[in-house]
DNA sequence: TAACCTATCTTTTTT
DNA sequence: AGATAGGTTA
């Protein structure tokens, strides 16, 4: 390796490589090489700067890009680059919160507490509390109180500031306060503990001190998604050397949700005046069709860096427009396409379907397996969530941090040990009073009172059993101490004997061990403490595997920095793609929009689009109108594919997309005999159809008169209910009353 | 205590 | 439709 390491790069992301000295502002499209270009100016750094791996610090989105970015990296300049640290932020923060979490008064064996353990813990605050305020449900506080957390709001600075005048936020204020007490009793930090903790930790003088010295080249990549607390992190950091270099794309910022500022990205010239901006416009990935699709819907936003991308790419293949009866066909006929593809030489791997939410993914499950078609869902129901592996983590967990009382009260009865909610509350009780963790207190159960002396054998039982586990698990490798827990506690009985699927959640179990095994093959001499942060930091796209032939079904979230040379985005249909929430605000809805962006921007070399006329949503069958991203591409790219037989498309303006209840009728007549693959013919009957129209003799639009409403306009009909707006609100009525109190005016 | 039944809600998106 | 919470019963 030589000074032609930039060689393989074009000007402008050459010139990126060179200026390492000074704040420097990336502004990288989708497909324009960013990650290639952060590796290659990492390895310039090294061996053409003399910069010592040691000094850089490089922070990605997912553990997978670090991984990859770092492998790459070690091919360029060798082993010397496994110095530089490339991580994600939170594994960034827990390096640093490992040496110092004491100096805020956790214990160095912390546990992290994911979404489940904080909606426990809020759960169990709620009940403390005797709160009768029903509008706020746990996962509502707890994505409040992070989001606090994320952009720095103490519960003093909250309570101070707003909680006075609100019902709601009095509640959020009350509940932010107590839970974080409960968190650092138990000895846990939640995701955006490790944050705010990284954050408060650098603020201690010789932390600090350390940390600019030894990063004194930062990059960031995915700025775009970066929120206020993990701003803060870097730029204090930074501060010193002001050698900081951050990657990203405005038009992909979508995680606004979770407390994303789009702002940090368009402010970086604000915030360091000097820096240098490098635009890399050119795509690498996608066909000019693409491109112009993707150009097109993401040109109606309002806030956006002028970029256009562009390709030297010769024209591609049209983009498909699937217009389906309802959710089967959409399904059909996009698994058709693969199997098509499949027979033409190309391998599942190369599909990819996208979809807004994870709820849509089921369909093609069944879809696949009906097919035989191998495919992987990632995200969703994560491995880690199902109920079988957390309670073996739970146990663990308990094991490595007895203080940890959510996870305990996990166990407590897990395998069934006939302790119930009577017991629980009793030892509680006694626990709170003393002071002490639910662990202690059941070692200390003879001094409780009101326990039978069945009850308290049992929790003897437990206690004797945590206390050899413990002392086993300072002896025992990680999947040493797996298998001893497993026989101990006849988890293998208990799963069998508990669930129906029990053999399926056997197969989850045995893959968990195995997991352990592989990750002690790269971590040498693992303790439990470093494999519980291991498993909590693990992200949905962490395992995909590209040599492993299946297709993938993703979240358009999930596939953000991944490429494919087929997608497939589905369910593009008005309240899904752009989701209902979106409708409200402006700033929600170009959030969709640059999703829109991503998920187009995802394909190499053929895209397909599609949406259903109507479809299942909540049980019940809608009817559904075509997204309004859709209109924003234009025809002229588009391939509108011929229908199948039998069912003449209406190919005239604006009609074309509108469907009527009419036209449903239609589909339902002809439903079976549609030219698609059998397995997925008309799923809908004449029974769905009568049911779904019902004798309701009115349409979206019509004015009625409500006995008790008073006047309404019909907004929305399904199968079972009518929506009406009235003066006061809307209301839902149901079909099979519905003529009893409603007159058409 | 645990199993069983019913009523209610859910769909954003994730480290 | 599926999951889950809550209430009722064995």
């Amino acid at each position: 390796m030589n000074a032609e390491i930039l060689n393989k790069l074009n000007d402008k992301q050459q010139e990126a490589c060179r200026k390492t000295e000074g704040p420097l502002l990336i502004l990288a499209g989708a497909g324009s090489g960013k990650t290639r270009t952060l590796t290659y100016r990492i390895a310039h750094m090294i061996r053409n700067c003399g910069i010592s791996p040691y000094h850089i610090l490089a922070v990605t989105f997912t553990n997978k890009a670090a991984r990859e970015m770092k492998e790459r990296v070690v091919d360029l300049v060798g082993e010397d680059a496994n110095r530089a640290l490339i991580s994600t932020f939170h594994s960034f923060g827990l390096r640093l919160l490992r040496l110092y979490a004491v100096k805020l008064g956790y214990g160095a064996n912390f546990t992290i507490y994911d979404t489940d353990d904080q909606k426990r813990a809020v759960k169990s605050i709620l009940k403390s509390m005797h709160s009768v305020n029903k509008a706020l449900t746990e996962g509502m506080l707890v994505s409040a109180i992070s989001r606090l957390k994320e952009e720095g709001t103490s519960p003093e600075s909250y309570n101070e500031g707003y909680a006075r005048f609100d019902e709601n936020e009095q509640l959020i204020g009350d509940v932010y306060v107590r839970y974080n007490r409960i968190l650092k009793e138990n000895n846990a930090m939640d995701f955006s503990d490790i944050l705010l903790n990284t954050w408060k930790i650098l603020q201690y003088k010789e932390v600090l001190e350390k940390a600019r010295d030894k990063f004194r080249y930062i990059m960031v990549d995915e700025y775009q998604d970066t929120n206020k607390i993990q701003y803060d992190i870097i730029h204090l950091v930074a501060e010193k050397y002001r050698n900081i270099c951050v990657v990203g794309d405005e038009n992909q910022s979508i995680y606004g949700f979770r407390g994303a500022n789009i702002r940090n990205i368009l402010d970086f010239e604000r915030d360091y005046p000097d820096a240098v901006v490098v635009k890399l416009e050119e795509n690498y990935r996608s066909t000019p069709v693409i491109l112009e699709a993707a150009n097109h819907v993401i040109r109606n936003n309002t806030s956006s860096k002028d970029k256009t991308l562009w390709t030297r790419k010769k024209s591609g293949a049209q983009i498909s427009l699937f217009a389906c009866e309802d959710g089967r066909e959409e399904v059909g006929r996009i698994l058709d396409e693969v199997l098509k593809g499949k027979q033409e030489g190309k391998k599942y791997r190369d599909f990819t379907v996208l979809y807004r939410t994870n709820a849509q993914s089921r369909l093609f499950e069944e879809g696949c397996l009906r097919n035989n078609i191998p495919y992987k869902v990632f995200g969703g129901m994560q491995f880690y969530q199902r109920a079988e592996i957390k309670d073996l983590l739970a146990w663990l967990s308990v094991i490595n941090n007895t203080s940890d009382n959510i996870n305990f009260l996990r166990i407590i009865n897990v395998p069934k040990r006939k302790i119930g909610e009577k017991t629980i509350e009793k030892i509680t009780e006694y626990r709170e009073a003393k002071g002490i963790s639910l662990y202690t207190a059941v070692g200390e159960c003879d001094a409780i009172g009101g326990l039978s002396q069945g009850v308290r054998e049992k929790l003897r039982e437990l206690f004797a059993l945590l206390r050899q586990m413990i002392a086993l698990s300072e002896e025992l490798p990680v999947s040493k101490l797996f298998d001893e827990l497993l026989s101990r506690i006849r988890f293998r009985d208990y799963v069998l004997d508990n669930y129906d699927d029990g053999e399926g959640r056997l197969e989850n179990v045995d893959e968990l061990y195995n997991s352990i095994i592989e990750l002690e093959r790269v971590i040498e001499t693992m303790s439990l403490r470093e494999y519980l942060e291991n498993v909590s930091l693990v992200s949905a796209t962490d395992d995909l595997n590209e040599e492993k032939d299946y297709l993938k079904l993703m979240t358009i979230h999930n596939a953000k920095g991944l490429e494919f040379p087929v997608v497939f985005v589905c369910g593009m249909e008005e309240e899904i793609f752009p989701g209902k929430k979106a409708a409200f605000s402006l700033s929600d809805l170009e959030e969709e929009r640059r999703l829109c962006y991503v998920a187009i921007t995802r394909a190499e070399e053929k895209l397909y689009l599609s949406w259903a006329k109507m479809r299942y949503l909540y049980g019940e069958l809608s009817w559904r109108t075509r997204s309004r991203f859709l209109g924003e591409i234009p025809e002229s790219i588009l391939d509108l594919e011929e229908k199948t037989a039998g069912l003449p498309e209406e190919k005239t303006g604006e009609n074309r997309w509108q469907t009527g209840r009419t036209e449903s009728r239609n589909v339902a007549e002809t439903a079976g005999n549609s030219g698609y693959a059998p397995a997925f013919r008309k799923a809908i009957t004449a029974a769905d159809l009568n049911r779904a129209a019902g004798d309701f003799p009115y349409a979206v639009g019509d004015k009625v008169m409500h006995k008790k409403f008073g006047l309404g306009v019909v907004r929305d009909i399904s199968s079972r209910k009518v929506e009406i707006d009235f003066v006061d609100g809307t209301k839902e009525i149901a079909l099979v009353v519905a003529d009893k109190f409603l007159q058409k005016i």
